[in-house]
DNA sequence: CAGTGAGCGAGCTTCCGCTTGACTT
């Protein structure tokens, strides 16, 4: 039987794809990107309108490989990859590389859908399409000008400042942000205000509550800003004022107020909330909504518990949001259900909407019911994703948000005061329904205010000036530079993790105790550099502009290849002449320590396997160690169990793989490729090592081991309930 | 699994955006 074969970028949205599709459907995936440009050399022949030279990698050859005999077997080749700049380019990449005939090529099909349903898929089948070459084209100059950039601004970096560094269109300015943070809190001065809070109670005796507390707001009916008392003088001044003034209601204002749920997650948004509600960095986030993608083993077989999560777009099929209510209806009640569906539309700059919003697959699936298939971060993830969703197609939560104004009156006024009338607010908030945060709970400060009328007196217990200052802008994290990022257009869903560990792996930034990030001396040194001779590459709305290029070259305005030229020619000649204007510019990070073989001072150097200590003597004096520092950061604090003198310190291979070694070592060769438990092997004696899979002995002659313990179920899930950004 | 930094000039480092494996315990 003639078979059609499909070709999409997932393998798990082929396995998905192929239970919709008949038997002679045959799905295959090409794992994203088949060919690219060549990673040894530029690959872009400037000197010939920038003619891009396409490589098959290694790790797609067996992919073509298996997809080209596919396409002989199959009498019509449908390209299915995703619906935006990229997919467009892997389907014209597919063309190109599986060396169709001109009979295949007549009869390929390009097709498009964007929620992975039965209907959506039999739907694009009947509506088939050609390339969409425009499209193509903004994808090779987004490429080309990437490349461009990255492999020529790279090497002007080894040589200016170290070997190994890197430059990109998404990295330095990520880069460049964190460095202007850094800057703003350098240069920040703490500034002085003060703040008078009463303590006051009705004059009339009144159920609860008896007490409640008002901010000064307004001094003589002119409002107060935030600096409006600016020290301790001030503040002593305001409340002797006070000293004996009569205290009355002003007036009441009642409202009502609502708050909406947040929309479904995107890449970017799951990353910050986990972040902010679980603690899982960028990276974690991805690797455990991947398994939660691929498929959890529910008894009957995987099923996919969540959609695709690298994505930009908040649409929700039909299908899902139909699901949706009917789990509300039924577990929560009709009133908890929406009448219509809550839709949300896209807001993030540059989004491509090649896919749905991260939601449940099945919402019928709560997280309880799935939790004994699931690990402790995949269920706290998963659960996350399920209410998230949940809420969406919930109402919006009710309060009844009540303001009291207070003024305080002293007639007459006295000889030396500095005002006459005073007014201070209390607001309170109670929540009258709660809607969506049934199950999505968000911190909301609920506070009563006791029942009062206009002119009705009230009484002061207690005045309390309070000094405070302002704080400095703060570092940012995986989570807020992700979504500074993203505001801006910088970096795709599926970049944003590797960003934040590229950034870290060329040394620019580092995280401190509190996971945030703060630039290296050869983070700052880098940027200076960048932003001073290449101002145009490295300007945060870089992206922005270049996005509004490709658009026009995608609607057919501009051809690809003179986009490029516009930007290459001068950078090109601005490059040159930085190659050999620009002086050499290492940081230099001096020591206090001092060579012992020749007594000059010790400074820090930048090697092939990071940061170590020379002598500044140096070719003279050839002393080398490593840095103090590194070693006291990496050392464990615990004696090594071999020779017991020396101290477990973590070391790297050559290669970057993680290894715990001895302080003395080359005197004492221990070394293992887990942490020493610090107990002997009851075997053998040798030291026994923790490693990722268990307990086990670090001599290879001895097989002793000890398993883990199997992941502990989860008891007291206590999730971290903080406002959810706008 | 144990070194680095100048350079004689060997060979190497590097981009962004799609997508998952391949080693082993």
């Amino acid at each position: 039987m003639a078979k059609h074969l499909v070709i999409v970028e997932s393998p798990t949205k082929a396995k998905t794809i192929s239970r919709f599709l008949g038997a002679d459907f045959i799905i295959e995936s090409s794992y994203g990107h088949i060919r690219d440009l060549p990673a040894y050399k530029l690959g872009v022949d400037t000197a010939n309108n920038f003619e891009p030279q396409y490589v098959i990698s290694r790790r797609s050859q067996p992919v073509v490989k298996k997809l080209k005999a596919g396409a002989k077997e199959a009498d019509k080749i449908i390209l299915a990859t995703d619906e935006d700049r990229e997919g467009e380019a892997i389907a014209w990449h597919l063309i190109q590389a599986l060396g169709l005939t001109k009979k295949q090529l007549e009869t390929t099909e390009r097709i498009v859908f964007h929620e992975i349903t039965k209907k959506a898929i039999e739907e694009a089948l009947t509506h088939p399409r050609p390339i969409d070459e425009r499209l193509v084209s903004a994808q090779q100059a987004r490429r080309i000008l990437d490349r461009l950039v990255g492999y020529q601004l790279s090497p002007f970096l080894w040589k200016k400042v170290t070997r190994g560094l890197s430059a990109g269109r998404v990295q330095s300015v990520a880069v460049r942000l964190i460095v202007e943070r850094e800057r703003e809190i350098q240069a920040f001065k703490p500034q002085e205000y003060w703040s008078i809070i009463a303590l006051l109670s009705p004059a009339e005796e009144k159920t609860s509550p008896v007490e409640f507390s008002a901010n000064l707001i307004k001094i003589d009916n002119v409002v107060l800003d935030k600096f409006g008392i600016q020290n301790e003088k001030e503040a002593k001044e305001i409340v002797a004022d006070l000293e004996g003034a009569e205290w009355k209601v002003s007036t009441i204002e009642k409202r009502a107020v609502s708050k909406k749920p947040s929309p479904p997650f995107t890449t970017s948004t799951l990353q910050q909330e986990a972040w902010r509600r679980l603690r899982f960095s960028a990276k974690q986030t991805m690797l455990i909504a991947q398994q939660l993608y691929e498929g959890i083993e529910l008894g009957e077989g995987p099923v996919g518990l969540i959609t695709y999560m690298r994505t930009d777009s908040v649409n929700m099929s039909g299908e899902a949001l139909a699901a949706g209510k009917e789990y509300i209806e039924t577990n929560f009640g009709k009133n908890y259900a929406l009448p219509s569906p809550r839709i949300f539309k896209t807001k993030s700059k540059g989004a491509q909407e090649a896919h749905e919003a991260i939601r449940p697959t099945d919402p019928k699936l709560d997280p309880e019911s799935v939790r004994q298939y699931l690990n402790r971060n995949q269920y706290r993830l998963y659960d996350l994703v399920w209410k998230r969703f949940i809420a969406t197609q919930m109402p919006d939560a009710l309060f009844d948000a009540t303001a009291i104004d207070i003024g305080t009156s002293k007639s007459p006024k006295p000889q030396h005061a500095r005002a006459s009338h005073y007014t201070f607010r209390s607001n309170g908030q109670i929540i009258k329904f709660d809607g969506f945060l049934k199950v999505y709970p968000i911190k909301i400060g609920e506070l009563l205010l006791p029942e009062l009328k206009k002119d009705e007196g009230v009484i002061p217990k207690e005045l309390k000036p309070g000094q405070h200052y302002t704080d400095p802008p703060s570092r940012f994290t995986e989570a807020s530079l992700v979504k500074t990022l993203e505001k801006f257009g910088i970096g795709r869903p599926s970049t944003y993790a590797p960003i934040m560990s590229t950034i870290q792996d060329r040394g620019y930034v580092l995280k401190n105790d509190e996971k945030r990030f703060q630039p290296t001396d050869i983070g700052f040194v880098v940027n200076d550099l960048l932003v001073e001779h290449f101002p145009v590459v490295v300007d945060i709305q870089f992206t922005a502009k270049m996005e509004e290029e490709l658009d026009e070259i995608a609607e057919g305005k501009k051809e690809w290849r003179p986009v490029i030229k516009d930007f290459y020619i001068p950078f090109e000649k601005n490059l040159k002449e930085k190659f050999t204007e620009v002086e050499k510019k290492t940081p230099v990070e001096t020591t206090d320590e001092v060579c012992e073989k020749c007594g000059k001072p010790m400074i820090v150097r930048y090697g092939r396997f990071g940061k170590f200590m020379a002598c500044s003597g140096f070719p003279d004096c050839k002393n080398a160690k490593s840095l103090k520092s590194v070693e006291e950061k990496q050392n464990l604090g615990m004696a090594c169990p071999k020779c017991v003198e020396g101290n477990v310190i973590v070391k790297k291979t050559r290669k970057g793989k993680i290894f715990f070694g001895c302080s003395r070592y080359p005197d004492c060769m221990f070394a293992a490729w887990g942490k020493p438990t610090g107990e002997k092997c009851p075997k053998c004696e040798n030291p026994l090592i923790e490693t990722k899979y268990g307990i086990k002995c670090n001599s290879k002659e001895c097989d002793y081991k000890m398993k883990k313990d199997a992941p502990q179920a989860d008891t007291a899930e206590v999730p971290e309930t903080t406002d959810t950004p706008e």
